[in-house]
DNA sequence: TCTGGGGTCCTAGGACCC
DNA sequence: TCTGGGGTCCTAGGACCC
């Protein structure tokens, strides 16, 4: 706990609702809703709008729609999520060597090792100064959090929410965490505030006054030691810089409980060489490969298998996949299949070439014995588009220029022509094989103005062009906005 | 129209070794 | 016949976070 509140945490308002309010002129001031968009899709991000019909984060998207049918019903676009995320976080870099990105939107910022003067005023005007540069250079709000330790400095951010700034001044955060409830702490969700509350355990105070040796046996030992000195506003935790990742995963949920065995073993391929994509982008091989089978009725299972070295051979984590896939009953259904990898190492081609051959031959003579057996072919991983126009993509169209999609029905797609800085824009309904229509790239948030829309798209818009009055109906163009 | 996707950390039990 | 401890690795599951 340091004497003064210099770690900074900022938390982006609503972030990827935000992102698209300042992609898209028309939605801003409205319920916008980030999130999966399909059947079991589920909500990322509500804007603030959507918010007061009561749309939360982690909510099923078709409850959301329920609350709110006329919000914008948006799929993640992370490309731009992350450029914005890597202009922020250069921001933070300024401010401190110690930055501790803990995902898109959120980070830690050491101020002692960034050389701000430990006193509350220095921290609060280096504070505010984010807050105005973030808002210049990306056009979106974030709130910021100061105090001694991570877990306040979080809390802070929590409290200043949204589009503000609070600091907890050390010494006074037990009188301000005390009459909290136990659910603010980090760490407790609802099963361990369940288990509190069945102890009698409400708040900050009374998870205090409980004492060490309680918590401990209700949590267990790791758990009850570490909320006990929360409780008690101590936490040493540094910040730390950069952290190696420590397992790469990817995982599907299907629209349909899949049934058909051969489809679930082709999935289970086409994740395995998902993941090694991804495994071999960020440079890793990994030792453990682990496969994960939720099935209709939402339970869930995994089996992993660890070989005798790490390795990035799609054959050899495919073999591993399907190997482990054999142990498990899938009748019945299966919602979910995930394939991932841990006990990550750096890959480096020369210490394992030999290793990696050893699998490799392993896996070869796997599948030449299932072969024999007179085993299906595995069929290639089809390059499948599952929807070719998802609500919110970019799109670029030879005449109109940048826009993005709104909506798509039968055979039609709904655009609307604006970009990050023009003006609400209108809306046109095409045919989905329009050959003068194709995807385009995110554009940037700020700093558009003419001259940047002339040389990326053109982006202006003939002042004649009305709306199309025989848009889609019953798709999710309708539900954007009923202008 | 019930419940995503990508992670982290912890626990508990069994195998195995000394 | 009875039955040590401790350490490490591995597997599986669960809680939690964004």
């Amino acid at each position: 706990m340091r004497p003064a509140p210099t770690i900074l945490h900022l938390d982006m308002d609503a972030f990827f609702a935000a992102a698209e309010q300042a992609a898209k002129p028309s939605l801003r001031g409205k319920p916008v809703v980030v999130g999966g968009i399909g059947v079991r899709g589920v909500v990322s991000t509500a804007s603030y709008e959507a918010r007061v019909f009561g749309v939360r984060s982690a909510m099923p998207t078709a409850q959301a729609r329920r609350l709110c049918p006329n919000a914008a019903y948006l799929a993640p676009r992370f490309t731009l999520y992350r450029q914005v995320s890597e202009a922020v976080m250069e921001l933070l870099h300024g401010l401190s060597p110690l930055v501790e990105p803990l995902s898109l939107d959120e980070a830690f910022v050491d101020l002692e090792a960034g050389g701000v003067p430990p006193r509350t005023e220095a921290v609060r005007a280096v504070g505010e100064q984010l807050r105005r540069d973030i808002r210049v250079t990306t056009g979106l709000t974030g709130s910021v959090g100061l105090a001694g330790a991570k877990m306040l400095a979080k809390i802070a951010s929590e409290a200043a929410k949204p589009d503000g700034l609070v600091v907890i001044e050390p010494g006074t955060e037990r009188e301000l965490l005390g009459p909290m409830t136990v659910r603010t702490l980090p760490g407790v969700g609802p099963a361990t505030a369940e288990t509190l509350r069945r102890a009698g355990i409400h708040t900050v105070a009374e998870t205090a006054e409980a004492g060490e040796a309680e918590l401990v046996r209700l949590l267990g030992r790791a758990h009850g030691a570490g909320l006990y000195a929360m409780a008690l506003g101590r936490d040493d935790r540094p910040v730390v810089a950069e952290r190696d990742a420590k397992s790469i995963s990817v995982e599907d949920t299907f629209e349909v409980d899949l049934t058909d065995r051969a489809r679930v073993r082709s999935e289970v391929l086409r994740l395995a060489d998902r993941c090694v994509q991804r495994l071999r982008a960020a440079g890793r091989s990994g030792r453990t490969v682990v496969i994960k089978v939720r099935n209709y009725d939402f339970s869930t299972l995994t089996r992993s298998d660890t070989l005798r070295g790490p390795t990035d051979d799609p054959a050899v984590i495919r073999e591993a996949a399907v190997r482990l896939l054999e142990t498990v009953e899938t009748t019945g259904g299966v919602r979910l299949l995930g394939v991932g990898v841990s006990g990550l190492a750096d890959f480096t081609q020369e210490d394992l070439f030999a290793q990696v051959a050893t699998e490799r031959e392993a896996a070869e003579t796997a599948k030449a014995a299932q072969a024999d057996g007179g085993g299906a072919q595995v069929p290639e991983a089809e390059e499948e588009l599952p929807r070719r126009w998802h609500p919110g993509l970019d799109v670029v169209h030879d005449e109109y220029g940048a826009g993005w999609v709104q909506g798509s029905g039968v055979g039609r797609v709904t655009i609307r022509f604006e970009t990050p800085w023009s003006a609400p824009g209108r809306v046109r309904t095409f045919a989905v094989e329009d050959p003068a229509l194709r995807p385009g790239e995110p554009l940037p948030l700020v700093g558009g103005g003419p001259a940047d829309a002339q040389s990326s798209e053109p982006a202006i818009l003939p002042k004649s062009l009305s709306p199309e009055p025989g848009e889609d109906t019953g798709s999710v163009g309708e539900e954007i906005s009923k202008r």
